[in-house]
DNA sequence: GTTCGACTCGTACAGTGTTCGATTCCACTC
DNA sequence: GAGTGGAATCGAACACTGTACGAGTCGAAC
């Protein structure tokens, strides 16, 4: 059978015997380019003289540049920690993930062009998505309700984050404050909201709130929907014996655990 | 004062005389090579063929390859449809809001990487965004609680859509269809979930489940959670006067609107 | 008929990811 | 110590990319 589906986590790594470059070296290196000055910054070339080696030496450590991301991905994914629901309750844990990510997404802003494109199984990945799934069980989830819980989770803070990140990467490369980024935009909004007077009407009045501040309050606003939906569930699931299709483990092997 | 913010709204458009060219030309061929061939086919040399026009004539339409993406993209968002939220529910129009972004999502993969990139300050994207607005000024929300409803559902649509459309781009590309590509990976799953028996023992038990419908469920298992969400909070804010931080809009005058 | 602006487009440039083959270097055996 | 084989490095080259520039074409207004 052809191998149809083929990735850096496929492939046995090379085995180091006199590493004057290593993968670790060069991921760490592609990972400072990214940090400091944006997906368009790592380039091959940029990349073998940050590491003081030939451009194609990188080559023989990684398959091409795209496994070089994985790579870089799934360190970030390293970043994304949770605690150990057995300390607090899984509201505390499943809020301060969020707010974890979502820190770690503004320390790499690039990653947003990624997910969404890259999938997500390097050992980081899997390791947090394994530490989350237990949180929705310990918060009492059962089946496959556990990975949707935390899909949805997840779901949630990429996509309200990379709204914030953009609005940040702009920000940054204009070398202005928050402020004056709105103070700038203004006019290309006010145009473009011409025809719908309610929503100049809303720009106006928000004009005078500090955008950041703006930004945070809609992302607990979001955070805490979706906690209480997902405790509305749990409590409805608890309460009734429950004629929900979709979830198998009702019976008493699997839903023990 | 510089103009610290360039985007292709911010600029007039150049007037037509004769036109053997135009905007709307350029930017329908350009998604007709995105959605056939996806996002690397874009070029502007292979657009300037589609056309059948010089390489760099389409530069005299539209400033740079950014600008025409900026296009092109507030082309996708106009077809997010919203239902009028006087005809039905304000759940209903959500939902089947929610619904319609994912399909034309499925129809055009490439533009999860632009999101998230790239702010949405087009007229359709304003349009959108206005009757969105709209809903939730219906449904009950007052403020910005209306902006972060709003926001709230988005960011859980594109967050939820992100993979799916990643793993449809890899299964289009191997040729499989959704259940062999999950066979295909599953070695590789299984690999890099091998230090945590409690994932293998979940894969094992969802191989036999069909990979799209388990999509599905998710998918409406977090539409859900966030309609449950909001719901709940609109019937906290409805009860009691509410000692709420953040939300200057309690008075008379502006939260009548 | 001339002029002027709208519009087209060929050429060129700097840069990209990647292939290929040659080269260096080290651990090992004889 | 000489020799060998594979690990690792790297320079040159290829086929691309986005775009700046300037020369060219065309149609209408004067």
């Amino acid at each position: 059978m052809k191998q149809h589906f083929s990735s850096v986590w496929t492939r046995e790594p090379r085995t180091a015997k006199s590493p004057t470059l290593s993968r670790a070296q060069i991921v760490r290196a592609a990972l400072e380019l990214l940090d400091a000055e944006g997906l368009d910054a790592l380039s091959m070339r940029r990349l073998g003289a940050k590491l003081g080696s030939g451009t194609t030496s990188v080559y023989w450590h990684v398959a091409n540049k795209n496994e070089l991301l994985e790579l870089v991905l799934d360190e970030v994914y390293g970043e994304f920690t949770i605690m150990d629901v057995r300390e607090t309750t899984w509201r505390n844990a499943a809020s301060s993930f969020a707010y974890g990510i979502r820190e770690a997404l503004f320390r790499h802003p690039w990653v947003m062009s990624f997910i969404g494109t890259t999938p997500a199984i390097g050992p980081n990945a899997m390791r947090m998505m394994s530490r989350l799934v237990a949180t929705f069980d310990h918060a009492g989830f059962r089946g496959p309700d556990q990975d949707y819980a935390a899909s949805t989770l997840m779901a949630y803070v990429m996509g309200v984050t990379a709204p914030e990140l953009s609005w940040r990467t702009l920000r940054d490369e204009a070398g202005l404050d928050s402020n004056e980024l709105n103070a700038a935009i203004q006019p290309a909004l006010e145009k473009a909201a011409a025809d719908y007077p309610e929503l100049t009407a809303r720009y106006r009045e928000y004009r005078c709130m500090d955008v950041d501040t703006a930004r945070a309050l809609n992302f607990e606003f979001g955070l805490t929907c979706i906690l209480d939906g997902l405790e509305a569930r749990l409590n409805r699931a608890a309460s009734p014996p429950s004629s929900r299709v979709g979830s198998p483990a009702e019976d008493d092997s699997a839903a023990s655990r």
